[in-house]
RNA sequence: GGCCCCAUAGACUAAUGGUUAGGUCACCAGCCUUUCACGCUGGCAGUAGCGGUUCGAAUCCGCUUGGGGUCACCA
């Protein structure tokens, strides 16, 4: 039999890093038995509908890389994937349930359920009296029908057999054992029209020919409802695999509360798309080995379902942050270039030719996190300093410096070769005929040029930067210094 | 609270009955150096507890404790 896998979100707003795993976990899965992934949205709660929401979430699961096989805007041959645009099957299954007396129909109001909920202490689990409350059970069935053709709203529920146990081997967990005494007459048809999650998830699985489901472990308590459904339709089921939770640091499932979590906002915070993905693969699965990079392919290829963890994972900032870096270093300047240009435009920084925002590239690195903040960390190598750093002339500026350094200008001016080995010799040369260090003179010059007490090595920073800008900053900030404007 | 799931350092994890319990992030120290980084070297730190099974348990079983998820006409 053939692998198929689905990833099927809920479109009520962006792609959740967690669910981006769960979609990875998936496509992992796929790729590496060649089989099919599927994306499926469910989209069956009309009142949670987010405009442009499928949209984002094809966005981002793009900008991951992830590509699907079949889904919206696809195709694929067992279409639509939009379930709002799949209510006749479900009504159709919906009505072979309930001739097979597996559902029945219920007409009571929420205030009628809310009541009834009342009455029970919250102490236990409050599930629907089906003996007690208004519905096909306790009016009969012709009365039942009376009341449809009159028009009155209604749902279909699920017919939950008493005391019995349904069990599932859960690929990840093993064997899972509920008794139904603990699984509600749940909502199969709302009165909208519209089919549950439950319901509908269970319909298209099977029609889509889903061979395995693998989904986050929120859906863990309700899939014994599932698996009563594929068996009252008497269908396969399919293999399940509960993927452990994404956690904030204080345990709890990863929210919004605690930082970020669309993927779009990782995105946009300036990860690369190969970084987020590598470490979420990593959160509650891992290869057997101590290796932390991976590419997309060394995924696929390693990885295997049954080596998945059971309890949660956090999601760790902080190792992304190093994770990201990673990256960073080892990306061709080329692309990094073509990262750092509308980055730099925003600022209003334009006109530099390639060659030089790649050196400039080179030069810094390493001493950023993300290409975001190279116009904070090095605007100087885009304009003159505006402002020296107040700290270090309190503390460190000795007051023979400017006419030390005079000389060294004119030495400066007239290297013909302004390359950064010149540089450092023609420096320390100059520097300890006069009996001082080369760390001595090199932040001054450090401080005139880039108006900073650190950064890159400074006589490749001046290279960079050229003779005629790294004099003209030399004399403007000697002659602020003599003015005492600073 | 009922039910379900889970449990190796602060975090992510490796070790599928026999290892001095390994790696990574974070943290700390040293080295490198031209400052800050990077890098390198080293260090701190773990099998939740108690019982069992076994020659031998992180690993198997039970209990306890702790954590999480879930209990909708939401997914």
């Amino acid at each position: 039999m053939s692998i198929r896998v689905r990833f099927a979100p809920s479109p009520t707003g962006f792609l959740h890093v967690g669910g981006l795993r769960t979609a990875l976990y998936n496509y992992l899965y796929a790729k590496h038995h060649k089989g099919t992934f599927v994306l499926r949205i469910e989209d069956t709660d009309r009142t949670r509908l987010v405009e442009n929401a499928v949209e984002n979430l094809i966005k981002s699961l793009h900008w991951a890389g992830i590509d699907f096989d079949e889904g919206p805007g696809k195709g694929g041959d067992f279409g639509p994937y939009i379930q709002s645009e799949r209510l006749q099957v479900y009504m159709e299954f919906a009505n072979i349930l309930h001739e097979k007396g597996a559902a029945y129909y219920a007409f009571d109001t929420s205030e009628e359920i809310e009541e009834m909920r009342k009455r029970n202490p919250l102490e236990s689990f409050t599930k629907y009296d089906r003996h007690t409350m208004k519905n096909e059970l306790t009016i009969g069935s012709d009365e039942a029908k009376k009341l449809i053709e009159s028009g009155v709203s209604y749902v279909m529920r699920l017919k939950v057999p008493e005391n019995s146990i349904v069990s599932f081997e859960d690929m990840i967990r093993g064997k899972v054992e509920v008794n139904t005494s603990e699984i509600d007459d749940q909502v199969l048809m709302k009165s909208d029209g519209y089919p549950t999650y439950h319901l509908a998830n269970v319909v298209d699985d099977h029609l889509m020919q889903i061979s395995h489901v693998i989904r986050g472990e929120e859906w863990l308590p309700s899939t014994p409802k599932h698996i009563l459904l594929y068996e009252a339709f008497g269908w396969d089921k399919p293999m399940f695999a509960h993927l452990p939770l994404l956690l904030n640091p204080d345990k709890t499932k990863l929210s919004k509360r605690q930082g970020s979590v669309a993927v779009e906002d990782f995105a946009s915070e300036g990860y690369f798309s190969d970084s987020i993905v590598n470490f979420v693969a990593l959160l509650g699965w891992n290869p057997s080995s101590d290796r932390e990079i991976y590419s997309i392919d060394e995924l696929i290829n390693a990885f295997e379902i049954e080596k998945v963890n059971k309890g949660g994972a956090v999601f760790d900032r902080a190792k992304l942050e190093w994770m990201n870096f990673q990256y960073l270093k080892q990306m061709p300047v080329t692309e990094l270039y073509q990262l750092l240009k509308p980055v730099l435009e925003t600022q209003g920084i334009t006109g530099f030719q390639q060659d030089y925002l790649e050196k400039v590239i080179e030069l810094l690195r390493e001493r950023i996190k993300f290409i975001k903040e190279m116009p904070e960390i090095a605007g100087y190598m885009f304009s003159a300093p505006g402002e020296f750093d107040k700290d270090y002339l309190e503390k460190h500026w000795k007051e023979n410096t400017v006419e030390i350094l005079k000389p060294l200008l004119d030495i400066y001016r007239d290297t013909i070769d302004f390359n950064h080995s010149n540089l450092y010799e023609l420096t320390k040369n100059y520097i300890e005929g006069l009996g001082m260090k080369l760390k001595e003179i090199i932040h001054p010059i450090r401080l005139m040029i880039t108006g900073k007490s650190a950064g890159a090595g400074m006589f490749e920073t001046m290279e960079i930067l050229g003779k005629d800008e790294c004099t003209v900053r030399i004399e403007k900030f000697i002659q602020l210094k003599e003015s005492g404007k600073i």
